[in-house]
DNA sequence: CTGGACCTTCCAGTAGAGGGGAAGGTCAAG
DNA sequence: CTTGACCTTCCCCTCTACTGGAAGGTCCAG
């Protein structure tokens, strides 16, 4: 399998299949004797766990932990727990901030709905905010 | 006032004010008979704006049109309630994917206190995600 | 044998909001 | 007169996940 059918095959392009070889998320392909990368069907499964890594959320770089573990021959369970609950927390605080962000800015919107353009004044720049 | 004092008055950097004037968010400063920036202390309620602005979640370049309109004598007043419910929408949006996202990792993290971390294998990189 | 579609490597750039640090000027105190 | 703290401009670096493009090699059809 070329590099441009494995791009085709998993949704992605042949310019980011060789940015994630170099980062180390994937294994150094195969090479045909005229250099080309050569892959087999097993690394559509380490595409769809990046891809599932990245759905929930992990950076590249945490993905690469992983799989880092994983080729070291451990598993890498333990750790991939960790992380999501780091990322569920890191989550949690994220969400409560949108929440209060929203609720500052809708009643500022409230507000600029309410006040006279005019009643503005050049020093505060504009009153709204 | 020098850039250093106004720095440490509204808690930011030297760094951070010369960017800001570079960047058209606050006016290009006076200079003292040495070239030193000399400020007058309405800069600081010029500060206080874009911080302001950058609470609600405003881009400085946001922030910078909104000066720009202020500076070109008018009231920015319409401009920023647009801006507000862009910004007010995008907010949503981000806060539902963001719950959407919680929802699934949760969901992998119970799966994930679950199963046997031994039953992983090697070509799924982890099941748990 | 030529054209076009593919592949290779390497270098550079994107966005956003600054930060690091060099080389040099200025000011007040001791 | 010197030291140290401050200031100036200038240019490059950070981080993330790619993307664009140049220069050149390979493969297959016609």
């Amino acid at each position: 399998m070329r590099i441009g059918e494995l791009a085709q095959a998993t949704g992605t392009t042949t310019k980011t299949l060789r940015f994630y070889e170099n980062q180390g998320l994937l294994p150094p392909a195969e090479r045909t004797p005229a250099g080309y990368r050569d892959y087999t069907d097993d690394i559509v499964a380490r595409l769809d766990f990046i891809h599932r890594g990245q759905a929930a959320g992990l950076s590249l770089a945490q993905i690469r932990q992983i799989v880092d573990i994983r080729g070291a021959g451990e598993a890498p369970c333990e750790h991939v727990r960790t992380l999501l609950d780091t990322r569920l927390s890191d989550l949690e605080q994220q969400i409560n901030q949108l929440i209060a962000l929203r609720e500052t800015i809708t009643q500022l919107r409230d507000q600029a709905a309410q006040v006279e353009p005019d009643t503005c004044s050049a020093d505060q720049v504009c009153r709204y905010l």
